[in-house]
DNA sequence: ACAGCCGTAGCAAGCGCTTTCTATGCGGTA
DNA sequence: TACCGCATAGAAAGCGCTTGCTACGGCTGT
């Protein structure tokens, strides 16, 4: 039924091994017989068996990158980078040179598919992967994933983070490339109060991510450094800067409906706020649309900020100033790391920098 | 180094075959057996090497969805929906039960790659593929396509179509299940008509793939059937209405920047347009863009429309009228159909329907 | 008490490829 | 002319798993 290597090499009128090797082109095969064992590739229109040449090669050239949603542009941009540098142009038949299969994998922001995706490349010895996004930062899900990257390092297997903080430990990844996330949500608040805005809302994403608390952490820090939150070292001084901070932040998943409710509920907290800061450029969108239902405008009554500057986020009216993380470099650098055709950062660690956007959707507040 | 299915059935003390069966879940073992077998997988850490069990068992659990691109929420949506069908929960080791790894392939359009893919898939036996988005309507691709999946089915994968238009030959597929881009095109022009409009602008996508041409068509059957194109049937007529035809429609790919560019364009030859149709939403944010720029006002000087309705297009300013694709649940239906979850439809083929959705970004024209 | 079954477990033969080691033939050199 | 070495091809041993078939008890039925 399907045509196998013996097949080919019986055409060619060589042996397996031959044809084998003419394929793999790694020893010195004769230009007569290479193309006589083409040709029989060609007549017989002969695809290698994957499987059995993954398990007697021990290896594969499955690449996987994982994203926690594939429908969000900012996984999409980072993924497609990465592939651009993978997948090789491919000849249609035989097996190419260094040509992987790069897949991408959605968990859907779930710890156990997660988990359950590195199993399944781990069983298909996958050549590398590449993990895109923020980290859940429960500690036993960390522990977890650091045995399970170990234990695809172990088999060879190049593991490089994309957008994600380096592992605890840190030792088993070729590479990590980290957003400075903290560096934009600080440059992003200083920005806002140098317009002069004070009482700043913040849709935060989910609580358990660590990009969420990485720009959490650098607007609280500019509102600290400007004295608004936590300059009073009272003991009641931080209590109610404590209350403050909750009062105007508020946690939800990264979509536009959840920054829609978010801005709503903040509006209702604590009325008198002239900004809004959200989570990243989608859940700015929701707030937008929250703000305009409200009868408000922006940027005159309420400024609006977002985070990544995705691609939409230019075409919002008034275009949505943002920080911008350079999704499509730092993909295509991990894709390139993946497979070893770029030198790992030293230290295996790179930061890569947050651009402050200023667009039309922050203004100085009225009053 | 690696374990073995020998050493956890060493660790068992049973023989290979049962450990393979207590995995697979497919013969009986009796609940004491199968107890000690899967603690000694557990104490092992055992994980199955997929490309011996694939090789063995002549299938795979690798589910290829090939998309255009990978940035694109269009896809991304549909990708996503049809992954939630098909990855299963997952144990974390061992082999769950009915669970697949389903990845995506980013072709980037190109139909050499989308070859290439699916050469990949066949070599690891997939045991599905899903295409999405429009074709390329090269008869020498298509007949190579239809030959590489006639190739794919007969070894047993499945292969459906989603988003995408049936075959030539149509047999080799499970399911077909395309959009009614035609129907949307028609209803979305028969809108604009109704509201007065006349000199109706047309950013296309690219020329040769099927959704370009489908949306166009039932554009120009509108425009025909209001007697605004080809009506007149006299040879001068016919070439009268094929200027026309041509003078307002400008082809590009789906981006933003295509339908900035494109719909300058149409500007500069036609200021008297008081329409512009867009190839998809991302292409109608750049006519918007670029109409702005123009200093015109949406709707009041030129009302713009787009096509997929993405999540993004009832957040633009004003709200974008387009024509809703329900992209979600095709995709989840082509998880399921090649899971062989859900019975293909009758003929195998679907056509699914495209529902206009009226909003701020088209009113009538002012004169 | 014996034949026949059913429920389980093991044996062993591959699945299709890679790769080490060995064989062969040829040209060049002493 | 005889020998060595190089370039090239083949033989064969697995890679780790699945599965058809066989084997073996103990139970049931008569």
């Amino acid at each position: 039924m399907t045509v196998t290597l013996a097949d080919v090499a019986a055409r060619a009128r060589v042996s397996p091994a031959t044809v084998s090797r003419v394929l793999n082109g790694n020893y010195p095969v004769a230009a007569s017989t290479r193309e006589r064992v083409l040709r029989a590739v060609d007549d017989l229109d002969y695809v290698l068996n994957g499987p059995a040449s993954s398990l007697a090669a021990a290896t594969s050239d499955l690449v996987g990158i994982l994203v926690n949603d594939i429908a969000d542009p900012f996984f999409g941009i980072m993924a497609g980078a990465a592939q651009t540098e993978i997948g090789g142009p491919g000849d249609g038949s035989g097996r190419a040179g260094g040509e992987k299969l790069a897949v991408v994998c959605n968990t859907g922001g779930s710890p156990a598919r997660e988990l359950t995706y590195l199993t399944l490349l781990q069983r298909q010895r996958a050549a590398a992967v590449i993990l895109t996004g923020g980290a859940v930062e429960d500690p036993a899900h960390q522990a977890a994933m650091a045995a399970k990257l170990a234990k695809l390092a172990d088999a060879g297997t190049r593991v490089v983070l994309c957008g994600r903080p380096p592992l605890p430990e840190g030792e088993a990844v070729v590479a990590a490339l980290a957003f400075d996330n903290r560096g934009g949500g600080r440059r992003l608040t200083e920005h806002l109060l140098s317009l002069g805005h004070r009482r700043i809302g913040y849709v935060a994403g989910p609580v358990e991510r660590t990009t969420t608390r990485h720009r959490l952490e650098g607007h609280r820090d500019a509102m600290a450094a400007a004295g608004l939150y936590g300059d009073d070292t009272t003991a009641e001084g931080r209590l109610a800067n404590a209350r403050d901070e909750n009062r105007l932040t508020v946690h939800g998943p990264y979509d536009r409906r959840s920054g829609y409710d978010a801005t709503l509920e903040l509006l209702r907290r604590e009325p008198e706020v002239t900004a809004i800061i959200a989570a990243n450029d989608t859940v700015a969108l929701g707030a937008s649309a929250a703000i305009r239902d409200r009868g408000l405008r922006i940027p005159e009554d309420i400024s609006v900020a977002g985070f990544d500057d995705l691609p939409f986020s230019v075409d919002a009216v008034p275009a949505l100033t943002t920080v911008r993380l350079p999704l499509f470099e730092a993909g295509a650098r991990a894709g390139r790391l993946a497979m070893g055709k770029e030198t790992p950062p030293p230290g295996g660690i790179a930061t890569i920098a947050a651009e402050l956007m200023v667009r039309g959707s922050t203004a100085p507040p009225r009053k």
